[in-house]
DNA sequence: CACCGGACCGAAAATATCTTTCAAGAGTGA
DNA sequence: TCACTCTTGAAAGATATTTTCGGTCCGGTG
């Protein structure tokens, strides 16, 4: 933490880095609370979720003040912290105190509510809208950079890259593909379990193997990565759940968000704008650094695309 | 009774501030230090002008760190702290990192710029993001909820729901087909042109054929939601080009946003965004007219889900 | 010129806070 | 039901902060 403040950093993007392994979190600490809370024990859950419920109330507590407040024990405290990514509790308090002060400055974000079977279309709209950026930036903002540049690389350099998805992330899936085959490469979405089996078989060294699944525990997409990892292929895993049993045969692990559901507003389609952001981050990823063969391709397939609209009878 | 007034006075005790002359300075923190610098001793100043020179990086320190970067000791520290108007070291600390948050924020906000080849792998990340949300917005805005309540209605009281979409399109259609099936509904995802025809054929009125297609002029949907208009079904169409070919046989056009588009970031990728987000408010305004179906329906697709998972990872 | 008084300062003790360890308890799967 | 793992809080152990206390440096004074 030799971090040399020279004045007059010229706003490295939004300020926040990779977080998940590396620096602690600066602002998106909400959007952390919820991504990991599914993976938190239940005292853990209490207190992330005191911390942001009111984020200038808890910077003013103790770590005996909070345990207290949460019900919980000091030594609970300091996990979840950790658990977030601060080295201590120390640390949590700080940021606590720096989100607290943005929040004062800052506007009032709350439109939080859920969609309820009485709210009229407008309002679903608007409220259905709200969550998806929500999701965006939550996702944004919990995606580590340095594993997503790892996961690139390995895009970029593939001989050929396999993809498993099964139930709403096969579309996810469906889509990696039709894009990296923009490109030039040569990618495959499968979405059938025994023929992705079958298929990492052949897979070795040099290839990538990418698994989508929310739950981080879905045997059906683990099972294929699992083999494409024992033959020595780079494995990729885009999850919910970094710390599901998916993560265990993936080089690289990128973490989807979680965000809270309703009943009418199923996790399967915030986790989908989530997974599809972080597609979307690797196709651009891949497409940077392979530029001299994607910026033809991309090209070309536009224009191939052009043929297959309005020449036909009909008019306009 | 206009002598006694009571009631407009804030009972006295809970907002106790003690602290002797002043509250916990907010953000005029810098100032204050001006103000206050005459009245310092020579050691005081140095600490007091550390912390206003950079905020966030005495934030880090501990209370000997900060006495070792000023060359004094940790009970000037305090002592500066305490002329400061703060209990104690430790609340300083916490309104300076609150104070370098607001710094932090306060800068470039902008992230109006096109991704560019040599972007690192960050900002992709945050313009992704931003162009998404961004899209959705517009889509949000944009959206006609009268046609969309129409197209609703429509598709709640279907007998049958016919999808068309090809290229990224086809992937949309697959989404809303999946959650159309899952709440009970009959649908079906064609991607194949020629077979959505021969099935189109088949439509007539009570039914709802869908066609998706960005540009509005995609002949392999538009001759399908033809056909279905020719039979008497109810046609919607999903686009961004609502005076496009194909809003001449759609009874309800559903007019997704047309985000600009660069080299690196197709404009199938917002259109893609766009499109889902239409998608969802379909579904969860179908979800909400047929509630009563839809929720049970939801809820056993969610629990034949959990046996597909393994039972590793802990639970919630 | 030596002495005195007061303000200023920092080293170290005293206290508060945070972190780690460890064993008991709760829940789960066989 | 039993064995097992995961979770949890109490208390010991480490850090950080605050207080105490004595030394030093002036400027004035006899």
């Amino acid at each position: 933490m030799k971090e040399i403040f020279t004045g007059a950093v010229p706003a490295a993007g939004t300020g926040s880095k990779s977080s998940g392994s590396a620096p602690p979190a600066p602002a998106a600490l909400a959007a952390k609370v919820r991504t990991l809370a599914p993976s938190m024990t239940r005292s853990m859950q209490r207190v992330a979720e005191a911390v942001a419920a009111d984020p200038a109330g808890c910077s003013a507590l103790t770590v005996t003040g909070l345990a207290e407040l949460t019900g919980t024990s000091e030594a609970t405290v300091v996990r979840t912290a950790r658990l977030l990514g601060y080295p201590g509790y120390r640390d949590l308090r700080l940021a606590l105190a720096g989100l607290a002060a943005q929040q004062q400055s800052g506007r009032a974000p709350a439109v939080t509510a859920d969609i309820a079977v009485d709210d009229p279309i407008a309002d679903v709209v608007t409220k259905l809208a709200y969550d998806e950026q929500q999701t965006l930036a939550d996702t944004a903002a919990g995606l580590d950079t340095v594993q997503l540049g790892a996961a690139v690389a390995a895009l970029a350099g593939a001989r050929r890259v396999d993809i498993y998805g099964v139930g709403a992330s096969s579309l996810v899936g469906m889509d990696l593909a039709q894009k990296l085959l923009r490109i030039g490469l040569i990618a495959h979405a499968h979405t059938d379990p025994h023929l992705a089996v079958t298929n990492a078989v052949q897979l070795r060294s040099g290839d990538v193997a990418v698994a989508i699944t929310h739950s981080g525990s879905t045997g059906d997409v683990i099972e294929p990565l699992r083999v494409a990892f024992d033959r020595g292929a780079t494995t990729v895993a885009i999850t919910g759940r970094p710390d599901g049993p998916v993560s265990q045969y993936a080089d690289h692990v990128l973490t989807t968000s979680t965000a809270r559901e309703s009943e009418l507003r199923p996790a399967a389609m915030s986790s989908r704008t989530s997974q599809l952001l972080v597609v979307d981050c690797l196709f651009i990823g891949v497409a940077q650094r392979t530029y001299d063969t994607a910026a033809p391709a991309l090209a070309a397939s536009y224009e191939a695309l052009a043929h297959r609209h309005t020449p036909r009878g009909n008019h306009r």
